[in-house]
RNA sequence: GGCCCGUUCGUCUAGCGGUUCAGGACAUCUCCCUUUCACGGAGAAGAUCACGGGUUCGAAUCCCGUACGGGUCACCA
């Protein structure tokens, strides 16, 4: 591979003509990785994170892969990795290449990935640029707690202090190969130069500096033989070819160190964006795995429960979202399109979405919008597969699935009033089955002494109707308010009672014409005998 | 606490030096439609662009401070 950004005196005069970041997009074909700890169910920023690699590896033709970042084994829940593979399925975000997929870098596992990164971490200390430590977890616990007691709250293992540690910078070259050989634990940590100013260019952020007086040397390998993250994502990406690192701001003060380690290893960085966190609506921090259903909404795609406490959270799957429109609404924490359009579906997001206009600033979760986007996607549905997600609905309840144009005609009569495909039999459950009883309110405010009377009447008359239909029905029923000197307010809450239960709904005829001649004469049959 | 990042209506945001005493969406309120609810339509209210200094003929937009918020400081990712 040909690296752009040197200092040959070739690229000094290319780049008068050409813009650097141009240069560097159209070297480099784009590749990007979605890398997640398979430590529990994957919440919806990490789908976020997701979501924007996969627009941006579509949009420029890339690849987007997906990488199981599992070096730490005890933090291993099982089924976590299958979750997040169904999530990111169910949201149409699904890996080119990766865990599940296959592909020419596999495996995409890091556990399984373990004898390759030996080899690295022996070439930095190679060069000079990490050693050998032997302090054992304990003497690390020991020197923090005395560093605090003396008042410093944040020790670190660093230039200055590893000078008074146990390691191969401090101990005789003889003794290092004698604990080296007699198998004593070790770790490998990086050796950070003790005063300089480390910079790079986010794609989002600008140019970020930190001074590397303020870094520690972090520990690449760790005892059992993993490599720690910083480690694994700097071999793993540049194993991969991946162009673009995107993930979350919680890695942007880990990111000098990664600048680092590429410089020692003589590789060209990726390009780094670190995108704004998705903030609880409530109060302060990160939205965060335990907020979700406290607040009353989910925080992960799908239903998840734990299999270490049996902790059960919801997801915006089973809560009825529409994948589209919960992908929408993710986009749309953090990115706009720069115009006033707001409802995308994902071919339309890959078409629109730009990295340099993903805002800085952290955004705070709204529920509300959510739930507006997702009743946008609903009426754009086809009727038939509206229908079909009502049915499966009904029949979670238990509720008898009426013929196909029945229910297609509930849905269309419900649409107006419905953001989930359950809200259809929610504010319509007497579009499939007789009221199990009479708004007391209503019948207490609406229902006098003659309302039976009236009613009979007017079901002698339905039933020469024919066809049972709204238009027919509807003046029918104003002809006889017309005769017998009654105003609408007076007769049409009480029809609506006898056939809805309720005093709220779509149209009453529509309402009638769709149940039908018997069903609707029965129901006004039988609230005349109740009262 | 150190370091890093951020800060435009309640919320998500547009804005990238002048046509903006700041536009859109969600939420809120009013009216119309519907003799119901919702949808839809029209409108209202809502941001002295965190604050203070600069730079400039001119700043939400550039620079510097301050405040506040967030992130991060493990043999976790």
């Amino acid at each position: 591979m040909r690296s752009i950004g040197n200092k040959d005196s070739d690229c000094t005069r290319w780049a008068i003509f050409v813009p650097l970041k141009e240069n560097l997009m159209s070297s480099r074909p784009v590749r990007v990785r979605f890398a997640p700890s398979p430590t529990g169910a994957l919440h919806m920023g990490g789908v976020r994170t997701a979501l924007y690699n996969y627009l941006f590896a579509k949009q420029h033709g890339g690849k987007f892969l997906l990488r199981i970042e599992d070096t730490d084994q005890t933090r291993f829940v099982p089924g976590a990795e299958e979750y997040i593979l169904e999530a990111l399925a169910w949201c149409g975000i699904s890996p080119d290449e990766g865990q599940g997929v296959g592909g020419p870098h596999a495996p995409y596992r890091q556990s399984e990935r373990k004898p390759m990164y030996r080899q690295y971490a022996d070439q930095l200390i190679a060069a000079g640029n990490a050693y050998y430590a032997f302090d054992t977890p304990e003497d690390l616990e020991l020197v923090r707690e005395r560093a605090k007691a003396a008042g410093n709250p944040n020790w670190q293992y660093n230039s200055i202090t590893r000078t008074a540690m146990k390691n191969s910078m401090t101990l005789p070259a003889e003794d290092v190969e004698r604990r080296l050989a007699a198998g004593e634990p070790y770790v490998i940590r990086v050796k950070l130069p003790r005063n300089e100013e480390v910079k790079f260019q986010d794609r989002i952020r600008g140019w970020v500096s930190v001074n590397t007086l303020n870094l520690d040397d972090k520990v690449l390998l760790k005892g059992d033989g993993m490599p720690t993250y910083h480690l694994a994502n700097v071999v793993d990406d540049r194993l991969m070819e991946i162009s673009h690192v995107i993930r979350g701001e919680e890695w942007l003060p880990s990111a000098p160190l990664h600048i680092l380690l590429y410089r020692f290893f003589g590789w060209e960085a990726p390009e780094f964006a670190h995108l704004p966190l998705l903030l609880r609506p409530d109060g302060n921090g990160k939205l965060s795995k335990r907020d979700g259903d406290r607040l009353g909404f989910p925080v992960f795609p799908l239903h998840w429960v734990s299999p270490e406490t049996g902790e059960v959270s919801s997801g915006y799957r089973e809560r009825g979202f529409l994948p589209e429109a919960f992908a929408n609404m993710l986009a749309f924490l953090g990115w706009n399109p720069g115009d006033n359009r707001e409802l995308f579906s994902l071919a339309e997001l890959v078409e629109a979405f730009n990295l340099d206009k993903v805002h800085k600033a952290g955004a705070r979760f709204d529920f509300e919008k959510a739930k507006w986007f997702n009743q946008q996607f609903l009426r754009a549905l086809p009727a038939a597969e509206l229908a079909q997600k009502v049915a499966a609905d009904l029949t979670r309840r238990g509720v008898a699935v009426p013929a196909p144009h029945v229910l297609e005609g509930a849905c269309s009569l419900l649409l107006d009033r419905a953001v989930f495909p359950q809200d259809v039999y929610e504010n319509g459950p007497y579009l499939f089955h007789a009221p199990h009883g009479y708004d007391p309110d209503m019948m207490g405010k609406k229902w006098t002494d003659t309302s039976a009377e009236h009613l009979r009447v007017l079901a002698q008359r339905f039933a020469t109707v024919e066809p049972f239909a709204a238009e027919a029905l509807e003046s029918n029923f104003k002809s006889y308010l017309a005769e017998s000197g009654q105003g609408f307010g007076q007769l049409g809450p009480v029809l609506r009672l006898a056939i809805t239960g309720v005093t709220v709904g779509p149209s009453v005829f529509e309402t009638m014409g769709l149940l039908g001649k018997t069903e609707s004469l029965e129901r006004i049959e039988s609230i005349c005998r109740a009262h």
